[in-house]
DNA sequence: TGACTTAGTTGCTGTGTGCAACTAACTTTT
DNA sequence: AAAAGTTAGTTGCACACAGCAACTAAGTCA
């Protein structure tokens, strides 16, 4: 804050503002991703993510919110501020700040999202192969303001900076899986232990035991059954629900 | 992002853009905050983050960086992005959006910061009393869009949400506290593991046990002996120093 | 009826945590 | 010089939890 009066404000340079949404789902047990196919340049026919500009008289999580709708017809989801993203020429057409927002999509509204519609920009789920975490996480200013490091060259499929943002969303989504419930925020209002498994699984890209993650979330009364039994194939599975709680914080 | 060329971007009205700072340092066995009490309206005389607004060519966290050089001399210290605050009254001088930063310095380096000169901006370091966490932590847009709460009239210390911002840094900082090697950065390159101890129980505001956190440290391999003593008032305690890693991730 | 698949449990072992009680090394007090 | 006080650091134990293997249970399909 540096201390003039009203007028001040007009002194400095205004950058736009942004905002985009990385939307994770799960769909036969991978975790994916919505992209929209880009109709126009720059980077046209590049997947990006969905996002716009800020209004004057919203936050940015608000921003996300309504953008997400108005591109995905997606709303009521969980969303959560990620990261701001800021490099100068991030993007070509001049100087923009995008935040960066995660939201969580429950894979029984999968088909919530208007994907593949005949307009130029067609909105596609696509799942989290291992290239894309290959990108290096969203940067930091340390000790000794190390110089930023240059981007390799390599297949670019996202538009802008994107890659860097999902990124950054996915390691988020680790980072707080094991001391957060956001994981049910990707499942059915009722789900099977097993489900609930494949999450993890899908999202720490490792097999979890299935002693251990079934001990762990009804010990810590995370979940509680219902009387309910998901039918398919082969044995019947109880179906149980995420114990209500006021954080997602375990 | 929406589709139109380069002129496009003018359509949009633009926010001013800020970075705000909180610095943490340890001092007496106990986590201070440095804030700079203002000079001039709005909320003259109050508390205040180092801050300042983003240039044109530079990303928000080299605006955090620099602005902390500016305004308290302080450089080369750990700083991370934390939280993009943007409610669109949050100035009253007009639209103002803030990217709030964390940083952390040594306590062996809390006299690098320019304190109580004889400016108009007085630096101060003061300490976290349990006071400041009773403000709610930083907002979400969580599912069924529940209406923002509003904040009760209570002594306001801070100018403009600097409380919020605040305690965000607070929840960020334990937070990771556990799952990675922050801590280290607010102490010298060499400490007792008391020290050490000192600095996790001013974090999370409670007594940790001393077997076990010894234990931690030493047998994950966070510390190393070294071959000095500090020499003080009893028993000469044994220095150690944080083994260099990757990212500060355990 | 038996093979196959998925659901769910039991039992053991190794590891980390919390607590109490101890020893060690120094300074200060008497 | 000895005793008291304070901080540093260790030992030992009980308990909780994680990982693994092996088991039982309940359905479908050939």
């Amino acid at each position: 804050m540096t201390d003039h009066p009203p007028f001040d404000l007009a002194r400095f340079e205004k950058p736009s503002l942004t905002v985009d949404v990385v939307v994770f789902a799960m769909r036969e047990s991978q975790l994916h991703l919505l992209v929209i196919e880009r109709g126009i340049p720059p980077f046209e026919g590049r997947w990006a993510l969905p996002g716009g500009f800020v209004l004057p008289r919203e936050t940015v999580e608000q921003a996300a919110a309504r953008e997400l709708e108005e591109e995905t017809g997606l709303k009521d989801v969980y969303l959560e501020q990620l990261y701001t993203f800021s490099t100068p020429d991030r993007d070509p057409r001049g100087r923009v700040v995008s935040v960066a927002h995660m939201a969580l999509l429950p894979m029984d509204r999968l088909d919530d999202a208007v994907v593949g519609g005949s307009d130029a920009r067609r909105a596609e789920w696509i799942a989290l192969p291992e290239a894309i975490e290959k990108v290096e996480p969203a940067g930091l200013v340390t000790p000794g303001a190390r110089p930023r490091k240059k981007r390799e060259p390599r297949e670019p499929h996202f538009a802008f900076d994107h890659d860097v943002i999902v990124a950054t969303a996915l390691a988020r989504l680790r980072g707080k899986l094991e001391s957060t419930t956001l994981a049910f925020e990707l499942l059915p209002a009722q789900f099977t232990l097993t489900e609930a498994q494949r999450v993890y699984e899908a999202i720490l890209g490792r097999a979890v035991d299935k002693v251990t993650f079934r001990r762990r979330l009804t010990q810590l009364e995370l979940v509680e059954e219902t009387a309910e039994m998901r039918r398919g194939a082969h044995r019947p599975a109880r179906l149980y629900q995420a114990v209500p709680r006021d954080s997602h914080w375990i």
